[in-house]
DNA sequence: GCCAACGTTGGC
DNA sequence: GCCAACGTTGGC
């Protein structure tokens, strides 16, 4: 699942330790949230227009999918004239914190690892909020996460 | 800020 | 049902 770090990050998650994934308007995603997971299935947090870009942690799917409140606030800019109040378009999960990676795993490392390969998130052009991982590259990313070999990004400084 | 890639909308 | 126009995503 991916999110702006801007406007809701990692550390957000941390803090909230459950948050419904709110605003995603597009039918594909919105069927993988409503369709394809199941509850207490682990979750890859991935940063969009991030610094760098790239998978900052793990969360867990909480509970039964639910209807995206905000398609029915006349105010939000999620709102969605069109959508039944009785056969709400929009259903989203709820996610629950599990952890935080102690750096985000950057996009380019993601691309250059062959185990990854395939892997829909580094697909050319996709842009889709909310995606499948496969068991194997789920298990890849987090051995990546553990790794102190990580490649280090060229020409970012030390913190 | 640029722009490629993609999804959605709406005219026909 | 086609497809051009438009809006959005997201890496860079």
């Amino acid at each position: 699942m991916k999110s702006e770090p801007d406007v809701f990050s990692i550390d957000d998650l941390k803090k909230a330790r459950v948050t419904g994934w709110e605003g995603v308007r597009n039918f594909q995603a919105r069927n993988y949230m409503r369709d394809s997971m199941k509850e207490g299935e682990l979750v890859l947090f991935y940063h969009s227009n991030g610094d760098p870009s790239g998978v900052a942690g793990v969360a867990k799917v909480h509970g039964a999918p639910i209807p995206d409140p905000t398609q029915f606030q006349k105010k939000h800019e999620y709102y969605d004239a069109t959508s039944p109040k009785d056969d709400p378009r929009w259903m989203m999960r709820q996610v629950e914190f599990v952890e935080r990676f102690d750096a985000v795993i950057p996009l380019e490392v993601l691309k250059a690892d062959p185990k990854l390969s395939g892997m829909p998130l580094l697909q050319k052009g996709q842009r889709l909020s909310v995606q499948t991982v496969t068991p194997a590259h789920f298990a890849r990313v987090l051995e990546l996460a553990k790794s102190k070999t990580q490649v280090v990004k060229k020409g970012v400084s030390p913190s």
